[in-house]
DNA sequence: ATGAAAGCGCTAACAC
DNA sequence: GTGTTAGCGCTTTCAT
């Protein structure tokens, strides 16, 4: 079917070590051959077999990205930059998504060069198992042990809650917030909100703070409806995403209060949406491309020396103030 | 490094076949040498190397799903649907994406058993050249060769249009409507456009017939804009999107327009973010499971059986009118 | 029912 | 510079 290496060195009339040679680069080979070989791999339309190629190096060429199905504002945009930057350096990625999808998946974990954990769980540690390097991305959980490129959560929390007091706002609610996340790992998300709050001599009110079960507008929605049903109507919602703060702002519209005037809601993540709905959603922005190159960086070196130390980065982020937390005109 | 096949022959004490077999599920394995071997398995965590096996087997397990960067409403939905219909069937699934992007993707198309072809395109050829089998899914450029599952484009145009008529709208404009597609081939959704509006009589104006570069919001946002500030203001809009449609409210709310009150707007694909906007959008929706379901269907018999009979299925679609729609209260 | 041995296409030693 | 050769881990005749 598919022409091989051995065809190739037949029709260029060399052997299958200096075809090799060609294909891949390697310096030393005469110019003249390397002319005869080139032209035997364009007429046979020679394309070298990867897995026979990797079976001999042990090496794949693929990077695998753990991502949540929930929890990650941020998630579309990292996974394209992800790609982008692995691709540069010449790897391919699969994205393993969320918790256990059955199937292939989970039966037969893809052989990767690689891991970047955007969550831990169970699928992380089928891949993390096999003793690949792995880097943590985005993610809170810190061992310390392995390189890191992390989101600075809680202080996107804090500098969003720290936003909405600036405009003016006092019962400031959270959405998304869980007291402790997945791994029963205190969300910092929570922390920032509260350290916010305390600085400005705020006290939270007690069932303003919402947990959000996925990243879902769905969820958001939930949990505006039972803050606006509620006792203390807060006059402002902090979102961990913006999908939650989407869903939050109908819930607010479905109750008959408007955003900024009556509520104003900030989320996390800068996705497009919210730069079209309406008002247009403040958000906290994260260098998401900040994160994939460092940690697609990190990984990659660590393939090729494994015993590099490890290291700890934090990716910036940035306040976008938009319509729904703008002053009310008074 | 992981043990083979032979460390667990060894351990059992068995020759290397009996363990491909018991592996394999061949049924030929007396229960005793079974239990032994599946024993020395647990004890060593063999796991099958791939790779070895797809050298020898020439099968892959990956299905490659070919979608464009732009014009497809229900990519999304679409994909996950896929990743999941090509799970239960036992095969992963690599998406390659739009056009071309720079890097491994062109450079070595990955292997794979079969092809999803949702975009023409040099991807697409790239990865059927190699001659394997394709199913096209979605797209409209219909040879006749193979297998296809397709989407009615132009009967959910021509609904969707039939849908403003109803509601009363007789200046509807179009959007992400091409006069040819990227290939060249005549877009289906103009053909349904002009269909419904000349059952119903009407004639449409020049100038409401734009095109839209990609399915993005800024693209509908753009190509509402010209449209509000052109001579002939539509008293409604189909776009060919989902996202093209949220781009195009937004575009009459900084016009000044309502909607629908002043121009009506309906999409295509159902996204969720239509449930959530203001107003929220009518859309059609397209039953992207089935469309995924048969497609993979298809794909793996052809896998399966080369000579089997190409069909052409057509997925089913839905007007779903919500507020963006609405017939303004008189 | 089980074993022995021959490769799948490629790369890496090692010769020349 | 270039050729020879020995496997990488697995499946698959062909024996037994």
């Amino acid at each position: 079917m598919a022409s091989t290496l051995k065809d190739v060195a037949r029709l260029a009339g060399v052997s299958v070590k200096t075809v090799s040679n060609v294909v891949n680069g390697y310096p030393h080979v005469s110019a003249d051959v390397r002319r005869r070989v080139e032209a035997a791999v364009a007429e046979l339309g020679y394309r070298p077999n990867a897995f026979a190629r990797t079976l001999r190096t042990g090496r794949v060429g693929v990077l695998a990205l753990v991502l949540p199905d929930t929890d990650l504002p941020y998630a579309d945009d990292l996974t394209r930059e992800v790609v982008h930057a692995a691709g540069r350096a010449g790897y391919r990625v699969v994205v393993e998504r969320g918790p256990e999808e059955e199937g292939s998946n989970s039966t037969r974990p893809m052989p990767v060069d690689g891991v970047l954990v955007g969550a831990p769980g169970e699928t992380a540690r089928a891949l993390t198992a096999a003793g690949r390097p792995v880097v943590l991305i985005g993610g809170g959980s810190s061992d310390g042990s392995c390189d890191q490129v992390s989101v600075d959560v809680a202080g996107a929390a804090e500098d969003a809650t720290a936003h909405l007091l600036r405009t003016g706002r006092r019962r400031i609610a959270a959405i998304g917030a869980y007291p402790s996340g997945p791994g029963g790992v205190p969300r910092s998300g929570t922390a920032g909100y509260h350290r916010a709050l305390r600085a400005a001599g705020v006290t939270p009110l007690p069932g303003h703070l919402l947990p959000a079960r996925h990243d879902r507008r769905a969820d958001g929605y939930r949990a505006g409806r039972d803050l606006f049903a509620g006792p203390d109507r807060p006059d402002a919602i902090f979102c961990l995403s913006d999908r939650l703060a989407i869903g939050a702002m109908r819930a607010a519209f479905d109750a008959g209060l408007r955003v900024p005037a009556d509520v104003a809601v900030i989320g996390v993540g800068d996705i497009e949406e919210g730069r079209y709905s309406r008002p247009t959603l403040s958000t906290v922005a994260v260098d998401t491309r900040f994160l994939a190159r460092e940690a697609v960086a990190r990984l990659t070196t660590r393939i090729g020396q494994p015993d590099t130390a490890a290291a700890e980065i934090i990716a910036p982020h940035t306040v976008l103030p938009r319509e729904s937390t703008e002053v009310p005109a008074t």
